[in-house]
DNA sequence: AAGTGGTCTAGACCACGTG
DNA sequence: ACGTGGTCTAGACCACTTG
């Protein structure tokens, strides 16, 4: 019936960071230190970590420590950032210096892009790889793709995102430098233009510890309707 | 350098779930005779769950065994089901009995009540508590508020969702019966009418495994722009 | 009575980062 | 050399469900 105790002891680390007595960036307690404080095993230290991480709280580098994550308390919005570059994008959301690169590459349509696009298999398409990190910590890797001769996504009218928890693909994982089993935030992309062509896909993965939440505005279009929330 | 034991085990769960070999809602074999095969200890085909848990695949229940999810490749669309009641929505997501009811309650606005509808402390509100279940498993419970008078979203022209993973409040805990320590898939909603007053907020709770992927359609607004994803 | 998952203990080895 | 987190073992007790 009381609650276990790896719940408790998640419990009085989230409301430390909460407060700000814990602030962001700083390292943790060791394991076998929280484990001695709270006089349970480490074992259940372990897995009030866990617990944190899952919630984004908490960022784990093995063999380093545990590190309370850099923004507790930022938000990722749409569609406000489809409308400007990563590069801004990230200088709005910190202060510290952000690193952007990118990989252009032309790729032949994959049967999955081919459909996507409407176009035969084999046809040529771009490819953009974007890397970005703040302060050295890797925060986002995404794949981006486009039929050749389409570039952004200034034509496009319509946007399509879902939002996913997943095991990262090996080239994600390895960027994000998440340990085998780690989950991040995935975030699959869709632009159309006026006319209704897909002109964009995209496959974006952060790091659990990067944002608190994700919000999505959206407008309302009127039908009958008596609506509700469930 | 290897993978985990753990994660080869989810993996190979989650390829047998994914090709239908396991469908859904069937009983996994039991963390001892997943251990036994494996050749590994208990624990470690109890993390491989804990995995499969994380990414809404499994749905565990103390003493009985775990399950897969029942609708592995739902998901959850925005603002489309806004349109329409939870009903309407649950139904047209599955073809089981769904039950959905509903509390409706007076109560006096809280601080953070009156602020966001522009209300004096202590005035009338509605509250409605809306949980759902469908073939007896709970799947998803709300908290609504809306200022005395105003029922429904019907003139609602503006929707906001903000989507994270939380420890669930008690109340949400019970009916969704998660353990503790158990994350929660949670919406804060709001909605705004043409002249920009807030007009609802709702706080939904989803078990982790209702939903494979949350998606969000938008349409987006031109400015000065060069757009990109990342 | 047997089986199950949830919690917890008390160890162990490894690889790597830091001093 | 030491501390760290990641992985793993081999047990234990509890509370509850199922047959």
């Amino acid at each position: 019936m009381p609650e276990p105790a790896y719940v408790k002891i998640a419990g009085d680390l989230t409301r430390q960071i909460r407060s700000g007595e814990l602030p962001p960036g700083i390292q943790l307690p060791s394991l076998s230190e929280i484990a001695r404080r709270h006089g349970v095993s480490e074992i259940v230290a372990r897995k009030a970590m866990e617990l944190m991480q899952a919630q984004g709280l908490v960022r784990s580098q093995p063999r380093r420590g545990n590190f309370v994550a850099e923004r507790p308390n930022l938000v990722r919005v749409s569609p406000e950032r489809q409308m400007e570059t990563a590069e801004a994008t990230f200088h709005h959301e910190s202060d510290e210096e952000t690193q952007v690169e990118r990989h252009t590459e032309e790729v032949r349509a994959t049967a999955e892009l081919a459909e996507a696009f409407g176009i035969a298999l084999g046809d040529r398409c771009t490819r953009v790889v974007t890397r970005a990190s703040e302060g050295g910590r890797p925060i986002s890797i995404s794949d981006t793709y486009q039929p050749l001769g389409i570039v952004g996504v200034d034509t496009a009218t319509e946007c399509e995102e879902r939002l996913a928890d997943r095991l990262p693909v090996p080239s994600h994982a390895e960027w994000l430098r998440s340990t085998p089993g780690d989950l991040v935030k995935t975030i699959h992309q869709k632009f159309w233009d006026a006319e209704g062509h897909l002109i964009m896909i995209s496959d974006i993965s952060y790091p659990m510890d990067r944002y608190d939440a994700f919000v999505f505005r959206m407008a309302l279009k009127r039908q009958n309707s008596q609506g509700g929330s469930e």
